[in-house]
This record gives structure tokens, C-alpha cells and sequence, in this order.
DNA sequence: ACGTTTGCCGCATACGTTTGCTTAATTTCT
DNA sequence: AGAAATTAAGCAAACGTATGCGGCAAACGT
């Protein structure tokens, strides 16, 4: 179409009767130190004439020289999870405000996948990375770390690297305490997957505040599912077929709490009369379904994980963080 | 850390004897041409030795050198939306599949941030765009295509540009068809945003299909509203201050559907004895809460979208495809 | 026997930046 | 006034890859 050739340095900089070097260093100058390299006037025409051909940086270029993309790679379990993709909202935000990119992968939880895909973005040369799909039985990240890959957690903690999540046991206990004060006293738990350390944590949390009150044994009914809604509504149906039937369902994500809200309602079973539910994270669809549901804060989340990243890429260090849910009562509990 | 130095075509090709070019050529080779380029027991060398030290191209180095990034842009009004979410699943399943990469950025439906975001991938050198977010009004796409970029758009169409999407009048047709059929009269619609041919064309075969029965004029209620839950919530509190309450309502999207449904609930209006719901996408959210909606193919329209955009970059050309939506029936229509 | 094809491989250059080192002119210091 | 320091640039070498072209054998054809 145009065969316009492409506006680089060095066609600046002869236009110019510059070399490419000072080119250079009058445009990639931290603001303030270019009086460092050349004249007032230099650096106004070089800027003039930058900004009318519309110069841009030619990155693959730079990364080949420098050897860093600024580009960071994302891996998480999978973006149609409204969690996740609220979470990497948070982390391109924090990205882009830095003129960085990010690059997001789904592992679907597979482990397999998920060695698959952080690969593919080493391969593409990523700065460092970030994962919202942290196991606790895995040990690749384990593994990636001794390799010196930059590396931080979201949402999922793992011990020996450095995270940032919601304290989801202060979660768990929330919702315990709440649905205590309302006087339930036989509970069933819908969970996730055992290998995160979300699930184990808010069911942890939510089992410790119960026995903080003398609740336990055959009172409070367990379930591993999934995060979805379908996950929810199979849970209800095993939680259902049990002895003793709960008086108030805990589900530590709010879509398995709303499967579990349909499958209840279409049992004839009231919610929350004959049995209140709490879900987890606060989503929009909380809302409106008026769902008690605990809060995570989850652009938070995502933003701090990068600066953390990009504090380790800095040689600065970093700790963990833990931020704290809130409880939000609607009508389901 | 380790302070191994870097594996390249340089290091392999000196540890064997022989020059850089061979061992790229070797390397490069499309699968069944590598013969034209060194003998059997060469390449056999190479590649053992390319796997043993775990060679992996530098993609900077090989962008700067052939100026093809072999990456895509995707642009997505919001990534939390779960529909968008999974268009971008089936685009990146099919990136993945062919060696690319892809990097994806929410516009928000905000112009200036659609502009934004494009020019910042462009300025990372992406091969092609994919839009999920061509807007009726603004002329931003056609200025891109005029300079040349390759893009496709996927989920909403526009015209003058290759795109892939569901087959949205068709699909408000089926709505008002399974509508009629069970003896409603009376309608509102819960419509998104008007700049997007989604909503246009939704409505649009909606209505189409109730005129084509006698049905319009003040039997037909219909408000632009968003694409999410708290939408759907506010777009009901609207309708049903009108002066006639409908019979059924169509939201062009699940999420506002739900929203909708929570908004009757919590009022005590009965679904679907009172007013009947349907919605559209066939979210999971949508079969947990037992929503009656019209299936479209979300990840073949993204994986669709991809392989025309490929074709544009390949210069074989491409066309704009329509595909089918799917009643399903649940139990609140 | 001599020219031509074929198989196998090396040479060299370019892609656009970044950055350590130099240089030439000008200013400042003593 | 002469030495030293500062200013304002230029030179050149990488970074790792892809690719047109050339070369040198050995095999082939007549």
C-alpha cells in the first residue's frame, strides 16, 4: 500500500545531519538529563522532526540490544473467569501505566499446560512473570525460581515466593461469624480445587472460626468442586443427598454460590429461609442476584503483583502481601 | 544467578564447525525442505545439539531481521465480560496452534482508549489486529485499514471490513419467534449500546420478526442500556414505570438478562408466569440459573477471526462470515 | 574428456538500537 | 595566558537472525 520506507533513527538523524547516537540519546533521555547530551536547540528539532514523521522506537531492535522486552507474561487459570480477568485488569493497568505490556496465557489449572505456555513466553523473551494459577502441589515454580526466572503470585500464595492475595482465611472466618450470628449452627462448604491455596484457606478460615464456637464434626459437610456455576449445582445436589441436610451453604466463589442459589431454587428449597449462602469475591453478578458474598480486592490484587514484579526486576526485593476482604450482607444470608 | 551464557545460532554453530547460516537454515527449515539444505547426518548434529543445549530462536533477533513480529493485536471492549473472554480464547487457541502469539487490550468502548491501545501495538509491531470492538460510528478502523494495517473484527460487524460474528438477526428472530409462540403480546427489550451492531441487529431481527406478526407500536418497549448485570437490574426498574407492563422480555445479552430476573425477583414479579426472560450468548451463568437464551458460538467465531486475519497476512484474502445462533430453551421463556 | 548439474555449505550484509569511548571546540579556572 | 574542565557531539561495535550469492567438490551427461 504505502511503500513509505520506515522512519527509523538513522533516517532522522540524517535528515538531521546528526548521528543516530545522539539521536538516540536525545529521545530515550530520562526527562531532565538531556541537557546532558546536547544542545537546547538540538533537542528541539531532533523532537520537531520525531514527532512529524511520527517516529516510534523500533522495540524489537532495542530488546535484541538492551536484552529486556518490557514485556511481562501472565499466566492464569483461565480468563473467563470474571476473578481472573478482573485480576489482569488490575496487573495491564499497572502494566501500561509504566509502558510495559503484558502477555496473558490460560492454564486451565493443568500443569502441563501450564509448563507449556510459561515457556512459550520465556521463549518470547519475557522480562519476568506473573501466576494467578499457583499450585500447592507443583513444584515447577519451584523450579523456575532456581532458574532466576522474576517471578510473582496472585490470588494464590505458594510458599517460598512472593505473593499477593486477599487473606483468605480472615474470608473464610467472615463468613463464619456472619452466618453464625444469624444462627445457623449445620454448614456444608462448596470448595474448589484442594491444590489452591484459595480453596484451603477460606474453607480453612470459614472450619476454624466454626470451631472457635464449638461447631464441627458430623455439623459441617465439606465438598471439593470446581469455581463455576455447574460445580456449584452439583455440589448442591451431593450436599442435599447427605444425612443431615445444612442450614447454610458456604461457597468459597460466588458463581458455584449462584449454581448452588439455581439449584436450590429449583428444588423449592428457599434461600435464605430454609438455607442461607455466602459466596466469595464479590463479583458483579453478586449484586444482582443480591448475594452475601465476602469481598476480595481484586484490581488491587493485580496491580500490587506487578509492582512487586517490577520491584524484583529492579534488583529492590520484595515481601508478600495479604489485603483485607470485607464482608458485603445482601439477602442470601 | 547462573551466569551460563546464551544459547544461539552462534554458539551451536561454532561448537559444530559450521556456519551460522547453516544451522539457521537447518533450524528454519520447513518440515520435509531440510534436505535441500545440508546432508542427513548434518542436520541430525544440529538438531541433537539444538536440543541438548535447549536453543530457543531469539524472537527480537528474528523480528528485526524479516520485520514480522508473529504477533497480533486482539482489542476487546472488556475482558471481564465473559463473552469476550471466550472470543479471545478461541483466538488465541488458534494463535497457539499456529506458533503466533497473541496480546490482548480492553478499549473499554471508549474511542480515545481504542486509539490508545491499537497505536500502542502497532508501535510493538504486531503483524495484524483483531477488533471485538468495531464500533457503527467511529471511522477509526477505516482509517487503519487505509493505512494499510490488517485487521479483522470479530463479534460485531462493520461494514467494509472482513468480520466474523454470530448471526445476530437471525438470532433476535428465534427470541421473538419462540416468544410469540407461547402466546406473548406484550414486549420490552433490554438493549445494549447502540454503536455496537450486536445490539442493532438483535433488536433489530427482533422486532423484525414481531412486526412480520402484527405486533409493534406501543406493544414494544425498548431501552438502550449496557452490557452487564446492574444494566439489566436498571433497564427493568425503567420498564416497568411505563404505562403497559410486558408479557416478556429480550435482553440482547445474558449478564443483563440475569440482572433483569433479579430485578423481578426482588420485586415479586414471577419468571416467566408473569414476565417471561430470555437472553443471549448461552453463557454457563445462563444454564445455572436455568435462563432460556440463544447460543452463540463464541470461540469459533474467535478462532474464525484469527484464521481470516491470518489469510489477510498471507494476502490470500478473506471473507465475512455469518454464523448461526441456536434457541435454547430453559425454563424462565 | 570436458562442460554441466547437483549437493553441501560458507561469506557477508542488513535489520534498528544502545552505549562505551573519542574528539573537537568552547568555556572556566588559576 | 595556559591548563583544565565542560559541552556537544561523532565513531564504532555489538545484539542474534535471515538470506542472496558464491564456491567447491563430486556426480552426471554426452
Amino acid at each position: 500500500m504505502d511503500v513509505t520506507e520506515p522512519v527509523t533513527l538513522k533516517s532522522l538523524a540524517s535528515e538531521l545531519g546528526l548521528n543516530v547516537s545522539t539521536v538516540s540519546r536525545i529521545i530515550n533521555a530520562e526527562p531532565g538529563t538531556e541537557a546532558k547530551w546536547a544542545s537546547p536547540q538540538t533537542i528541539r528539532r531532533v523532537r520537531e522532526l520525531a514527532g512529524a514523521r511520527g517516529y516510534a522506537r523500533n522495540p524489537h531492535a532495542a530488546s535484541l540490544r538492551t536484552s529486556r522486552s518490557d514485556l511481562v507474561g501472565v499466566i492464569v487459570p483461565r480468563l473467563q473467569d470474571y476473578v481472573l480477568a478482573t485480576i489482569y485488569e488490575g496487573i495491564d493497568a499497572a502494566a501500561e501505566a509504566c509502558g510495559r505490556m503484558t502477555v496473558v496465557a490460560n492454564s486451565l489449572d493443568d500443569p502441563t499446560r501450564q509448563r507449556l505456555r510459561t515457556e512459550a513466553l520465556l521463549a518470547r523473551r519475557v522480562d519476568g512473570l506473573i501466576f494467578g494459577d499457583a499450585s500447592l502441589d507443583s513444584p515447577y515454580l519451584d523450579e523456575l525460581a532456581a532458574r532466576g526466572v522474576p517471578l510473582t503470585l496472585v490470588s494464590r500464595r505458594r510458599s517460598g515466593h512472593v505473593s499477593v492475595t486477599c487473606d483468605d482465611v480472615a474470608g473464610g472466618r467472615l463468613a463464619a461469624s456472619h452466618l453464625l450470628s444469624t444462627g445457623r449452627q449445620r454448614f456444608a462448604v462448596i470448595a474448589g480445587a484442594q491444590y489452591a491455596s484459595t480453596t484451603v484457606d477460606r474453607a480453612g478460615g470459614f472450619l476454624e472460626m466454626l470451631e472457635e464456637h464449638g461447631v464441627g464434626g458430623s455439623d459441617v459437610d465439606i465438598h471439593y468442586a470446581g469455581f463455576d456455576a455447574p460445580a456449584g449445582q452439583a455440589a448442591i445436589a451431593e450436599i442435599l443427598a447427605a444425612h443431615a441436610r445444612p442450614e447454610a451453604v458456604f461457597a468459597v466463589n460466588d458463581f458455584a454460590a449462584i449454581g448452588a442459589i439455581g439449584a436450590l431454587q429449583a428444588l423449592g428449597i428457599s434461600v435464605p429461609d430454609d438455607i442461607a449462602v455466602v459466596g466469595y469475591n464479590d463479583t458483579p453478578i453478586a449484586e444482582a442476584v443480591n448475594l452475601t458474598t465476602v469481598r476480595s480486592p481484586m484490581v488491587e490484587m493485580g496491580r500490587l503483583s506487578f509492582e512487586k514484579l517490577l520491584s524484583l526486576l529492579d534488583n529492590r526485593g520484595a515481601e508478600s502481601e495479604l489485603l483485607a476482604p470485607e464482608l458485603i450482607v445482601r439477602s442470601t444470608a
